[in-house]
RNA sequence: GCGCCCGUAGCUCAACUGGACAGAGCAUCGGACUUCGGAUCCGAGGGUUGGGGGUUCGAAUCCCUCCGGGCGCGCCA
């Protein structure tokens, strides 16, 4: 169903893989399986081959659970299997060693010399090593955000915001031909209903007695709007019958804003599509041309019904309003139907918990006429909740008491509100916790990475005036002389293009935090032991130690700039 | 009532998508500075992974069921 998966890998897809050392891995497994076959050792091959990183680092670098999966089929005890293929395994000068462990996993250690030339190689090849090109140029479009122009941006649409910029980031990264896309509303009814909050402001202004629409928006940035039609065009909107102008004023301002909020966020868009252009474009009317002639619609209470029961939908879904008017998903149905016409391999829609079902009836008409829509893939977040002093902030907009997405980068900053927003699996309820957030202390994670990154930088500050240059990538370092708890940090380094692959194909962007975090982490313990000086007497240590220092530091900033946060050099 | 998501340490959450003794941070308690930035580190306590069944060599992860929470459930988006 999806490209791939973490942990089941295709041996003939192994080339393609991130990691190194889980190609040499799969190529010596399967090298060893087709010898103990031909020897007539084994029944069969299988296809997919399970690689992982043990838990416990005593357990090598990686290890196969191999033996055990073949165990039914074998209808051998998955141990003797895993001798079976131990005896015709041929390490090669790359890994240390291969053994069978615990219940039947064989267990694999790479060598030294294995780690110290994927230092070199990250080194040398930068963003090539980094960010693994894993899209041959494949069109991904990712749709987030989409909210409608009628109000400030609030905080939920902030962690749809940093999702999807963030997914379109993964895949710009790694070798996708990546389109970020914004769809909004502006045929319908709430467009009118802007105009109309508008214009009963504007008559104010003016002094006039005016009856507020019902329902209509009440926030204060309405007020604003009219206040500067009334500077700009005087009187003259007053006694016209229009509600373009107002209309008009009030989508320009407030998507100015949502520009502006965005951009402090880094988040950006390369396309703004909308739904007017559709229904002028006679996209709608045809999509509903051709669910009325498989006999999807139904006709009744006044309105046009999608009908729920052909399709698997629980019920019926209006889509035209006895008014005339279509509901938000008539033309969403046509954008999904447009968009699977722009010829992209992957379409990824981001979108709040709310909107599920929603969606489903948009992919189930899609489907219905006749669109394959296995390229589409969902990422939907749960909602967003603020903290502050172990309370809740209330969030209404009924009551005025939100909080706009601008009022939160103000109080805590973009570093922070990125961080916080990817910092929870999409599938979970987000608790941003205002005091953490504000804390420039290790407890906040976001200053904890960052502060690792400019200690970092401090060390090459230091480093500069003891005469030592930041090394290059063919510096003259021994790296064989770093101790096992420096080759470990270095492991977990080269370790971020893995990473990134997963966190692009699984489309679950917080595994770069979390993978942050723990790499500071470990950067943290390790620069805290006086034995860990990296700037000592000895000088080829010295050089050593700089150069791991180096390689740290590049995986810390490219994490970072992955997620969108900034890597400090001083704090 | 129906559909989807969630339930893991006191709190907020991870767990490489079915693997080896379930891990972090916060909070609590106790420690470490003539330090390349202490915005850091070390240690301790804390768990029947909501309960119960099932599948499997193996389950926090998959299935069933109950309990609890969130979201949605025809003319908002």
């Amino acid at each position: 169903m999806h490209l791939n998966t973490a942990r089941a890998i295709c041996h003939d897809c192994a080339i393609r893989l991130a990691s190194l050392m889980k190609q040499i891995i799969l190529a010596m497994l399967k090298a060893a399986l087709e010898k103990a076959h031909a020897h007539g050792k084994l029944k069969s091959i299988p296809t997919m081959i399970g690689l992982e990183a043990p838990r416990d680092p005593a357990h090598g670098d990686i290890a196969t659970n191999l033996a055990l999966a073949m165990a039914r089929s074998e209808g051998q005890p998955p141990r003797a299997i895993a001798e079976i293929i131990l005896e015709h395994i041929v390490l090669g000068h790359q890994v240390l060693e291969a053994r069978a462990a615990g219940p039947g996993f064989i267990n694999f250690r790479m060598a030294p010399a294995f780690w110290q030339g994927e230092i070199r190689r990250a080194m040398r090849d930068g963003a090539a090593f980094w960010r693994p090109q894993i899209g041959d140029g494949r069109k991904v479009q990712v749709e987030f955000l989409s909210a409608n122009p009628t109000g400030p941006l609030t905080v939920g649409h902030g962690r749809n915001a940093v999702l999807g910029d963030t997914i379109a980031r993964l895949h710009e990264a790694t070798g996708y031909a990546t389109t970020r896309e914004y769809y909004f509303n502006d045929g319908g009814r709430q467009m009118k209903l802007l105009g109309e909050s508008v214009r009963a402001r504007y008559l104010e202004e003016l002094g006039r007695e005016v009856s507020f629409p019902e329902d209509g928006y009440q926030g204060d940035y309405i007020r604003d709007i009219a206040h500067a039609l009334k500077e700009s065009r005087g009187d003259e909107l007053a006694d016209q019958g229009d509600l373009e102008p107002f209309r008009t004023a009030a989508v320009d301002a407030i998507f100015a804003d949502i520009r502006k909020t965005c951009a402090r966020l880094g988040v950006r868009f390369d396309v703004y599509t909308n739904e007017l252009d559709l229904i002028r474009g006679g996209a709608v009317d045809a999509a509903l041309a051709g669910l009325r002639e498989r006999g999807l619609i139904a006709e009744y209470e006044g309105a046009v019904w999608l009908r729920g029961e052909p399709l698997g939908l629980p019920k019926d879904a209006v889509l035209v309003r006895k008014t005339g008017e279509p509901t938000y998903r008539t033309p969403d149905i046509a954008y999904h139907i447009d968009k699977l016409k722009r010829g992209f391999d992957l379409i990824i829609d981001v979108f709040g918990a709310d909107h599920i079902a929603e969606h489903n009836e948009v992919i189930a008409a899609v489907r219905a006429l006749g669109h394959d829509t296995a390229s589409i893939r969902a990422i939907i977040y749960q909602f967003v909740t603020l903290t502050r002093g172990g309370e809740k902030v209330k969030m209404s907009t009924r009551k005025a008491t939100y909080v706009t997405l601008d009022e939160l980068i103000d109080e805590v900053g973009a570093d922070v509100v990125r961080f916080f927003f990817l910092f929870r699996k999409s599938d979970s309820h987000l608790d941003f916790d205002l005091d953490l957030a504000k804390r420039q202390a290790p407890e906040n994670p976001v200053f904890y990475v960052q502060y690792a990154h400019a200690r970092l930088a401090s060390v090459f500050r230091e480093a500069e005036k003891a005469g030592y240059q930041r090394p290059a990538p063919d510096a003259d370092a021994d790296l064989a002389l770093l101790s096992d708890e420096e080759l470990g940090l270095a492991k977990l380094a080269v370790g971020l293009p893995e990473v990134i692959e997963a966190a692009t194909i699984e489309l679950e962007p917080h595994r770069i935090p979390f993978y942050l975090l723990e790499l500071a982490g470990e950067f943290h313990r390790y620069y805290n032991k006086p034995a860990n000086r990296i700037i000592g007497a000895d000088q080829s240590l010295t050089m050593a130690r700089l150069y791991l220092a180096a390689l740290l530091m590049d995986a810390l900033r490219n994490g970072l700039q992955l997620i969108g946060v900034n890597a400090p050099e001083r704090m």
